[in-house]
DNA sequence: GCTCCTGTTGCAACTTTTTTGCGTCTGCAA
DNA sequence: TTGCAGACGCAAAAAAGTTGCAACAGGAGC
């Protein structure tokens, strides 16, 4: 997805829009964090100056129509954004007793044969969001124990 | 997901809860509408009188929390809740171009692979989510023609 | 270096979406 | 009938996201 070989700011310039100290920030944190973060977990991993929370919308809206940036939805109250590149695409499994998140990388990802269902209903699939609901080791232990 | 042959009322009474006329509505409107709906676009359908929005979102919680109805994120600024049930395990594409949704059963549903992993992980999968994001038809069509 | 132009940012106001508190009402059980 | 729990409406608030505007920053051209 991440258009090869080429580095987040080279992408940023290419498409004639400057690499600003708000927008490296943004990729850097979610480049460092393991799970996807949503507008507000990103501002506050800003070091001081902290932009505006409005400079954090607009950044992720631009970041992510370059593709540079996706947002992931785990049914919560607000989005959450992860960044994209080489070997980034994940799924992930949301505990619903306490919301715990965990990734695992889409070795074998295949969807092909769905994918192929629909593009015979004359769409082009770009991407997909597929997220695991359930329940995680600890608190399945919580449950037996009552 | 859905339990056993049981209608609705039933699984809400079983649970203690009764079937009022909001609970009822909000089934029935869901069962009814093609596509996943918003809290908004549901109290929109209700006939007159319009319950209270807050009494949609309680009762979406409550629906949602006893398995009868699930929400759906299709990255949209609100969720969406379709209703459970026998064969309405669906997965969609989203048009990125003009937000045009298409449902599709997921007959072959085989995510049971990705599952195992899960699983080897610790975790009780009890749903997923998949959709996905490309562009329909008719957005496809506009544009090649420019 | 200075000027112009474009795009970025902060700030404030605002809209939309979702949640909460509270008083009233309803239906069932004692 | 009385009491109680849960459901509902209403109002206020919190949370999330958006927009308009003025100040500002950085590169292109002089």
């Amino acid at each position: 997805m991440a258009p090869n070989g080429e580095n987040p700011s080279e992408t940023l310039r290419r498409m004639g829009r400057p690499a600003t100290r708000g927008r490296q920030e943004i990729l850097r944190i979610l480049a460092e964090s393991r799970l996807p973060l949503s507008p507000r977990d990103i501002r506050d991993r800003f070091p001081e100056p902290k932009p505006d929370a409005a400079t954090v919308y607009r950044n992720l809206a631009l970041l992510s129509t370059l593709g540079l940036v996706r947002s992931v939805a785990l049914h919560e109250r607000s989005r959450r954004y992860e960044a994209t590149g080489e070997g980034t695409h994940r799924h992930r499994v949301v505990c619903r007793a306490c919301g715990r998140i965990e990734a695992f990388p889409a070795k074998k990802c295949d969807l092909s044969r769905i994918e192929e269902d629909i593009r015979r209903l004359g769409f082009t699939v770009t991407g997909h969001s597929l997220e695991f609901f359930g329940k995680c080791p600890d608190c399945r232990g919580k449950e037996r124990s009552r």
